[in-house]
DNA sequence: AATAGATTCAAACAGTCGTTTCAAACGGTG
DNA sequence: CACCGTTTGAAACGACTGTTTGAATCTATT
């Protein structure tokens, strides 16, 4: 019964740099995380991709499957942008802690304004769809693991996983408030205290230092940590990835 | 040249319990905190409120006027439904940081399953329209100030308005972590753990001690705050709203 | 009871949506 | 060149959207 057509995965394999199945996840991307699933629409989307608006049913079959893939291709990209880092044998758990934080928050925040990459899968975090389980075991999940071993390694297994856990959530979530509500964030702190606390390198410094004084590795706060003293600069390279190997 | 009708704020006051107004208020919330604004649609509302698709353009104009009327009824609403706590004079500041823990998670997670009402302030926070504004004045901000005045109390004025803001974030931000990326949590971590950990009694005892173990008001972690002897049996009344005059 | 205004209703409006159609253009192979 | 499957294009389809219309119904005052 059904059809004649409808190509499963693209009608042929094309690698090239500019062939419209890319323009058209790409632009698919950024009006989803812009407008959201409902709210972005082809006819838009196709625009932008500058291909015709068959194009969509040609390549991906329909609005649906364009917007799994275009979840899927977000977060492969932004994995490749900002990869774990990866620590020489030896090095300090604290440390390990503030590149960690560090990355997470690149990654989250970005230098610039935020790559729709980001938007879009918080769009997928905040009200899960089909889309959201391929992009927790595939992008959440490895790094929160990671966060895991570090705060286990910091407390030298001091705390069950569970406790562990939930530290890692609160390491997580200071960092998420600034990504999810940025723009509410942004009417409670004057904007001069934003440019002076509220930035990646700033913020790393900080909650790495909450968290290390809740866990007793570190005198309590408040510590002068806005004269990056203690974490960034004495510990060599944190906010560029670290690579070993 | 503008036309004849279209009543400015509703056509007559009526306090009814069951006046068409508050029926449309309520559906369109619920409608609005599932699907966001543009999936939403009037007829789904109007056949939910039981009342004519014309009702909405009647009562409110248009679609976006009843969206801003929908948020600002939601927290109204849940203002009145959890209230700031009030101390008596000379509580403690760390009962007074546990109460007002107790009562943000207790506002955001509840306990049931989360009314609309949170669900459509949090998409109001999320991806900010018109309506943000007043749901930052009239409900953010106010709770905000008064948990960073705890913060204040706290730290005897040892740290400064800048500096306590930034730990009210980190406060803050741990308990949004559930409500906005509850579904992701709920897949990192394990059901069971879940019900032991997770659930708003344990949260609120945990974020106040970790905060004020980063702080230096408290042992650092891990302190066995799930056995509740700590904060939630010995202070009296905490998860209730505590009321004095 | 009669009147005036407020409210409800079914029906239709114009516009946009996702999707489909089918013919034209393309690009390599015999 | 003729042939083929692959890709693109303009136009149209049916469904659904927010909104409007104008008559019918209700409510309260005269």
């Amino acid at each position: 019964m059904a059809s004649i057509s409808v190509p499963k995965a693209g009608p042929v394999a094309s690698e090239g740099q500019d062939d419209p199945r890319d323009r058209i996840l790409s632009a698919a991307g950024q009006e989803f995380a812009e407008k959201g699933f409902e709210a972005a629409t082809i006819r838009d989307i196709c625009t932008l991709a500058t291909v015709n608006v068959a194009a969509v049913n040609y390549y991906f079959g329909d609005k649906h499957r364009l917007y799994i893939e275009s979840v899927r291709h977000a977060h492969e990209e932004r994995s490749q942008q900002f990869p774990l880092p990866e620590w020489v044998d030896g090095t300090a758990a604290v440390k390990k802690l503030r590149d960690f934080v560090g990355n997470m928050l690149q990654r989250m925040l970005g230098f610039d304004h935020p790559p729709w990459q980001v938007r879009l899968m918080l769009r997928e975090i905040l009200h899960p769809t089909d889309a959201c389980r391929e992009l927790v075991e595939d992008y959440i999940q490895p790094h929160f693991t990671v966060l895991c071993s570090i705060l286990d390694e910091l407390t030298d297994g001091e705390m069950s996983p569970p406790e562990v856990r939930r530290i890692g959530l609160s390491v997580v979530g200071q960092c998420f408030l600034y990504r999810a509500a940025g723009d509410v964030v942004g009417m409670l702190i004057p904007p001069t205290e934003i440019k002076k606390l509220h930035n990646p390198v700033e913020l790393a410094d900080y909650v790495t230092s909450f968290c290390l004084a809740a866990l007793g590795k570190h005198p309590p706060l408040p510590t002068e940590v806005s004269q990056n003293q203690s974490l960034s600069a004495a510990s060599g390279p944190s906010d560029q990835d670290v690579k070993s190997n």
